[in-house]
DNA sequence: TATAGCCGTTGCCGAAACGGCAGCAACATG
DNA sequence: CATGTTGCTGCCGTTTCGGCAACGGCTATA
């Protein structure tokens, strides 16, 4: 089902890889395929579209204008392809997500466990990375659904949900905090407390509150590994930060407490986003999953701010 | 500027005409290099895209599916281009609108003029249909805009806007109800009156209301053309429905006058829906006319709405 | 400074795709 | 039954495409 004129596919494989020859060994042709197909569109364009570096091609202007208009003709041939088979009721397709790493212990191998279980012919792609990472990789086509936390989006993304959770302290169960319901950050700084490094977009939420904060804070651990930091926690090193997603297990398994952070008598939110490419309409069985994922991260937010009402 | 496949653009007119025939004479080429581009087609795909009758090709589920994608394609490679010649500096293309009657004696016009006054390279085309072929025209691909009577529309379409407008009647400045303020149905049809056609939307919104009604009505005329409607209640025939947007320069020269319609104390509402494919974005020079509309409807919402305030 | 390894591009040539022409059968209309 | 129109199919010249080998430009390394 190749209907597109090859100078499309070409294109397209020359953008992902930044070069003809490293292009056309992924695509199985010569290499004067491809540069031939690219000069040739170029010719039709009347505009280059890429910059000739010494080490590879990189988009130029009006090369990222059809880069656009590449993808989203791609993507909606997917989109076709997957129409006609589920007429003939097959459903196969790959979804492929990208998200940050708070979902991986429990939300997304819960979901997509199930997914499996009654679409076994869906497969999926599941990569984590940084929030802005997320949505560049959502922005060039690298993946059909982003999680992220909700940061302002670039306009070629379309934030499907937008939930919040409530970001709180995590500590063992031995710990001396662990008898109380709520915390301050405060009361929290005045033990061992695990950082979390900039990249991590918890070190975006809580940095301003730490500011405002005259005290001096206790000999901090930091780290960039959510997972890290849990299992830190869970040994009573010290006082970690997160939703509670990404706890998950442990928190089940009782051997970590979660305590809702209290700023001034109101709680702090961590706003997790879920994002599409806005010019795209989804292939069937990847709405499908969209609707669950977005039904599931509702379930859970509902259920936590039941178990944790507001402060005030 | 044409690098996609000749079998996109050739399906796309066979769908259009109907006819392969026809289509090979739109395009300036052999039926029979049609005819061969659209089975490869039906063989990629796997499937047939057209029922052959006797006089010509219907699209079958999958061909319709086709169709869809061939639209986005080929609508947002207008948009890349008008992407591209924008950069250069030059903004020229066309805006396709199709629209009901009531817009095309005040709004339309003068927009469309005001626009090609600034940007002289963009070009117009108006159709002027019924409300639900304005959605067909626009579901098509045959309109960039749609205006319609704001019912249930298809889920291929977005409603960009919605605009409420009061329902009228309509009298000549000599007519007995001129004096009033607002009026009722009741006190409308105990004068002839001018009916619109089930064609009309106006219709519609009439006939539930009059059926509420036992009273026996005046002798009335009947009517689908709204500017026939205007100019008989303007010669005192008798009474007209309508909404002040289609009234228009008679209601300046004050001829006419435009008697909101009293329901039970509440306003009848005209709701003006402004559509757009959903599954597209906009080249940038229909996306700022569209703007425009939207902006300038908004603006008589508000001036007419200031002009007659609630009833209640 | 010389060399090896990439890079994109180009000439050449066989293969595949495309399009035009004429003619076919099928069907509708009168 | 004649006529017109429909889509389809051999045949054939033209265009396009892709593979091979070679060239010049560049970087990194010895």
């Amino acid at each position: 089902m190749r209907f597109h004129s090859p100078a499309i596919q070409y294109f397209h494989a020359v953008r992902r890889t930044g070069s003809i020859r490293a292009a056309a060994r992924v695509l199985n042709v010569a290499s004067s395929a491809v540069s031939r197909q690219i000069l040739k569109l170029e010719q039709e364009v009347g505009s280059p579209l890429f910059e000739r570096n010494a080490r590879g091609l990189t988009l130029t202007t009006v090369g990222e204008m059809l880069a656009r208009h590449v993808m989203n003709v791609l993507q909606d041939l997917d989109r076709f392809r997957s129409d006609v088979a589920s007429l003939s009721g097959t459903w196969h397709g790959t979804v492929s997500i990208a998200c940050i790493e708070s979902l991986t212990e429990s939300v997304l191998p819960e979901l997509i466990a199930s997914h499996r279980g009654r679409a076994r012919r869906v497969s999926f792609t599941t990569e984590v990375k940084g929030s802005s990472d997320v949505l560049e990789a959502l922005s060039r086509g690298e993946a059909d659904i982003g999680i992220a936390m909700a940061l302002r989006h670039p306009p070629d993304l379309r934030q499907v949900a937008l939930k919040r959770f409530r970001l709180g302290a995590v500590v063992a169960r031995e710990h001396p905090l662990a008898r109380r319901k709520t915390v301050t950050l405060a009361q929290c700084l005045a033990f061992p407390v695990i950082h979390a490094l900039p990249e991590l977009s918890i070190y975006h939420l809580l940095q301003p509150l730490i500011a405002q904060l005259s005290e001096t804070p206790e000999p901090a651990i930091q780290a960039n590994s959510i997972d890290l930091m849990r299992e830190l926690a869970a040994r009573g090193v010290g006082v970690a930060f997160q939703t509670q997603l990404g706890i998950g297990r442990l928190s089940r398994d009782s051997q970590l407490v979660f305590l809702p952070l209290d700023n001034a008598g109101s709680p702090v939110w961590s706003d997790l986003g879920i994002y599409v490419r806005a010019e795209r309409t989804l292939p069937a069985y990847t709405e499908s999953f969209l609707q669950e994922l977005v039904r599931e991260l509702g379930e859970r937010e509902r259920r936590e701010n039941a178990a944790y009402p507001q402060v005030s």
